[in-house]
RNA sequence: GUGACUGUAGCUCAAUCGGUUAGAGCACCGGUCUGUGGCACCGGGGGUUGCGGGUUCAAUUCCCGUCAGUCACCCCA
């Protein structure tokens, strides 16, 4: 067998780049109706610009190598690292708040599994400049804007959000020690992924008192803006929160998604560097893994790019999505649009036959024809099984006397008309 | 990086207990068809049974290694 590409990469055959360029496609058409601008980086970064932001925990996970000049390089895993570096180069100048989107091909370094491979295309959607919770309903609007329009419902897909700084004051109120909490949210990230015992096992491990631990899952358990208000409204710490929160949910109401979101505490995304709202997609059956991730990274450009701004993004992958709309059958049928074959019963046509598609061609229609002389039968079956919706057939006794014939290979139903009359009949 | 399972034609699969020249459907190409496709019939190309080694008179079949795939763990950008 030969030599197939690496592991973890893929080949796109015609039908697979149909599918992606269908989903891009999708990505590109919400960005510009959120009035977003697309942008592009480098693939290949310097090593440092990911060891800055993750630590060297991350490295190893990173599609890294030296170079030839003896740099330490990395294919980019992500895409905020670079425009953190951008926005930072010129943020004085840029037009407050910016709205920039980008569809990079992300690589790590790790074995393959379902929704995972060593190389993706991400939607990543940031907005820079805005503190305020409306710009969170903007960006968590867009991410389902782009469900519905793949043509997924509510009832398909949720968007589960969380607030960190909510979670921690609940958490701190129902006397988890400042301490715990990174292991309390690692039990926390893990919940629904294994059996309820086992989670509830850990937590009280972790935070040392069975009676914490019931206090922590209470916490968790409230899905709703009303259930938080009657439980902990009287929380001093934790009702600014709650008043956010509620905003929040207002405002996405008002972009017309209320009924996609659900208040989900126990989301805890991975990276510690998200300050605000946070949120994930995922498929109500809970049969894949997170569709999209996302929230606030008020700090992050700081760190990055030495300015002070505050900023939000999410990204979303390619794979995941393409397996859950694959699995829901909404990938549209990738057949060719070839508008036109051209075909001729006598092989001395084959020059006519030639120029008759170079003026369709001028009327920008795609055509094709039979690069070799055939019988006409073979031609119309080549035209069938190129997905042709229309054949123009050039008839030795009435070809030239400048008539041809159009025949539609859906009906079968044919026209015949002067050659001129037809090419000025195209738009 | 760890573990489990699986590798036969482009795809889906078959091949008795280890036994002759590894078969079929689909797909592709051609013929019937000096002239209007999809149908039908006939034919053709295509295989180092993932690769390497071992056991055996004999290996697609049994054993070991390796590579790849799938799934899970780790981790999640």
């Amino acid at each position: 067998m030969a030599q197939g590409a690496l592991p973890g990469f893929r080949d796109f055959y015609p039908e697979q780049l149909a599918e992606r360029a269908y989903i891009t496609g999708v990505w590109r058409e919400v960005m510009r109706r959120y009035a977003f601008v697309e942008y592009d980086g480098p693939p290949l970064e310097p090593l440092d610009l990911y060891r800055r932001k993750s630590g060297d925990e991350l490295v190893g996970q990173l599609y890294s190598f030296t170079d030839k000049g003896d740099r330490e390089v990395a294919l980019r895993p992500e895409m905020t690292p670079t425009f953190a570096r951008m926005v930072a180069a010129k943020a004085n100048s840029l037009r407050k708040p910016v709205r920039w989107f980008s569809v990079p091909q992300l690589f790590r370094y790790e074995r393959q599994q379902k929704g995972r491979l060593r190389e993706h295309f991400q939607l990543n959607a940031d907005i820079v400049g805005e503190p305020g919770v409306t710009a969170d309903a903007e960006l968590v609007a867009i991410a389902l804007d782009v469900m519905r329009e793949l043509g997924l419902a509510a009832t398909d897909v949720n968007a589960r959000v969380s607030d960190r700084r909510l979670l921690e004051a609940l958490l701190l109120h129902s006397d988890v020690s400042v301490d715990s909490l990174p292991a309390v949210y690692a039990v926390i990230d893990k919940r629904g992924r294994e059996p309820a015992a086992i989670s509830r096992e850990k937590l009280a491990k972790v935070v040392s008192s069975g009676a914490i631990a019931d206090r922590v899952e209470a916490v968790l358990e409230c899905a709703d803006v009303e259930t938080l208000r009657s439980h902990y409204g009287q929380v001093d710490a934790a009702v600014v929160h709650i008043d956010r929160m509620s905003d929040y949910l207002r405002y996405v109401d008002a972009l017309g998604f209320s009924e996609w979101v659900r208040l989900d505490l126990s989301i805890v995304r991975g990276l510690a560097y998200y300050t605000g709202i946070v949120f994930e997609l995922f498929d109500t059956a809970g049969e894949f893994r997170a569709i999209c991730g996302g929230g606030r990274y008020d700090t992050l450009l700081e760190a990055l790019g030495g300015v002070n701004l505050p900023a939000l993004g999410f990204g979303m992958g390619d794979v995941v999505l393409g397996e859950l709309l694959r699995a829901r059958s909404l990938v549209p049928d990738a057949r060719s649009r070839t508008d036109f074959w051209v075909a001729a019963d006598d092989d001395a046509l084959m020059t006519d036959v030639m120029s008759v598609a170079s003026r369709l061609r001028r009327r920008a229609k795609s055509v094709e024809y039979a690069l070799r002389p055939q019988q006409l039968g073979r031609q119309l079956k080549a035209a069938g099984s190129a997905g042709a919706s229309r054949a123009v057939l050039l008839k030795r006794d009435r070809y030239p006397g400048g008539e041809i014939t159009v025949k539609d290979l859906r009906t079968g139903a044919e026209q015949s008309l002067p050659i001129d009359e037809f090419i000025n009949s195209l738009d």
